[in-house]
DNA sequence: CAAGCTAGTTTCGCCAAGTGAAACATGCAA
DNA sequence: TTGCATGTTTCACTTGGCGAAACTAGCTTG
């Protein structure tokens, strides 16, 4: 969040930015992408979009940085907005229970109240029940996390995951997000979209990468042509040391929703090799047969 | 949500309601607890609160009322906002990524998006990690699903859950809302909170039972012993017929969280001498072992 | 094909809701 | 006491958000 609100000080009245001329045209095709922490320029001055409501739920997201807990003032650190606007809004999302106050150090949590917003995404979601079962097998099988994830700006949220039954750690759960760029999910997602999406994403992630951007460019492209090649991508190490995994998209066939799948771990929990004789073709293979399934 | 906005049409301007002179006080203690669709209220005019924030927040929660998608017209009606302020919110939340349009259908629906804002609740709940496998071990045992919840007005939302492998029907999973006052998750809940919380819950739940409350509240009672004698309440058939479960409160050791779990499934799936012989006690052994973990 | 209907958007005038700088509390530490 | 850090309240300002009404776009119907 940049957007400095509407410059309401009364003693900058003419220290006012100028009348912000031309605004870049806003793509209005495609849900905002925005890199992490500056909504704002896109929308400039729209007349229909509420920043109140933006500003709010950039709070609740706040909590997503690994913080359990955050007072005010780190609250305003990081959205970068004023201190009385953040205590008014944290007060309203205490009104209306998605937050509580922990009393003892005076900071903010959030509630389980927050994961029934989630529910209609989970529970409307036909993909889940029907590739449950297939998901856990898997996962049991080739001992790696299972999943089924959509995109959220720049982000992969998983909305369903299998662990195996061995793994006690690394336990990324309903809800946890993967970096789109450098994750087989990521790019698996960005292959299954249209061409002129994929632009689009690209070019935010190229903004985003700055100096890396040519590594990262070419890295992808190899990933977008393992899945030509062979339906599924490898990255290793790439998301996070450490981490290996393999993705596939996963297309409705009716072109509705694109979301893709992943299996991933540790390193020592599967080596190259099983992910690409095995782990790979079984994903491509659940894919293939879940995907006609996904017709609304 | 009531709350006509500011009476804000020009046509109005002397029909605007009494200035309102005394307004309830508001218990500012507690998160608010209100029927479900009325907001306002309590909140008169509370210089604080963010109206905008909270009527977005409320569009999301439309989607909860089982249906997948929902157009302008049909959150207008839900929420009983005006239509262009259905019109802003929707587009705004479509801009941030929560909502998509369904281009066939016209409608919106929610987006994965949505779930990230609920991870960090999933993630530092400690509990969750705890108690995951003794919650599938009993769910497999026994044969029912066994779960974890925490309050949201007048629910009680899943914040984990664990179903048997036989189970393949009524999979409430996490982010599920069940009634806070005639299930047994709900009533073990209030068995857990202090005194003074406890009165304001049933006074509410009580405006909201209308006729129906001496024949509730008595049941609730009823529920309230059994916790008292032997730590664990049943309620079969009460929540929704032909369901059945035990409930039991979970409290952290030092005063902290208050949340409850369950054992529930459809009638046939036990008896009730096994919920009162085997599962009510195996759940209560569980929450005396993971309520002092339970501290942060 | 006009007339009606439904669903959603845009316009427009209005003003109170929301805003942020600054002042004020509060709590803790030196 | 003074200083620092955090959070709240005040206050003046005005623009962001509001809703009635008009409008547009798609359908259906007679």
């Amino acid at each position: 969040m940049a957007k400095t609100g509407g410059n309401r000080g009364k003693d900058d009245r003419e220290a006012r930015p100028a009348p912000k001329s031309e605004r870049k045209v806003s793509r209005s095709a495609m849900p905002l992408i925005f890199d992490d922490d500056d909504l704002s320029e896109e929308l400039g001055a729209d007349r229909k979009f509420n920043w109140s409501l933006a500003r709010g739920l950039e709070i609740l997201r706040a909590f997503s940085g690994g913080n359990a807990s955050l007072g005010n003032g780190e609250l305003a650190e990081i959205t970068k907005l004023p201190k009385p606007t953040i205590s008014r809004l944290t007060y309203t999302l205490k009104q209306l229970g998605y937050l509580q106050l922990n009393a003892r150090s005076g900071k903010f949590e959030p509630t389980p109240a927050i994961l029934a917003l989630g529910y209609p995404v989970m529970s409307t979601m036909k993909i889940r029940v029907i590739a449950r079962d297939y998901l856990q097998q898997l996962a049991n099988e080739v001992g790696l996390t299972v999943a089924i994830g959509g995109r959220d700006r720049l982000g992969m949220i998983y909305v369903d995951a299998s662990h195996p039954s061995t793994m006690m750690t690394l336990r990324l759960d309903v809800g946890s997000r993967v970096d789109i760029a450098t994750s087989a999910m990521g790019r698996s997602f960005m292959h299954g979209i249209s061409a002129p999406e994929r632009e689009l994403l690209l070019g935010v992630i190229e903004q985003r990468a700055g100096e890396g951007w040519p590594k990262l460019r070419d890295a992808i492209q190899r990933s977008f042509d393992e899945i030509d090649r062979r339906g599924f991508c490898i990255v290793d190490g790439e998301y996070q040391e450490d981490i290996r995994g393999v993705g596939v998209p996963l297309v409705a066939s009716d072109g509705g929703a694109v979301l893709a799948l992943n299996a991933a771990g540790p390193r020592f929990a599967a080596t190259l090799e099983t992910l690409e004789t095995v782990v790979g073709p079984r994903l491509v293979h659940l894919s293939r047969s879940v995907a006609p399934m996904l017709n609304r």
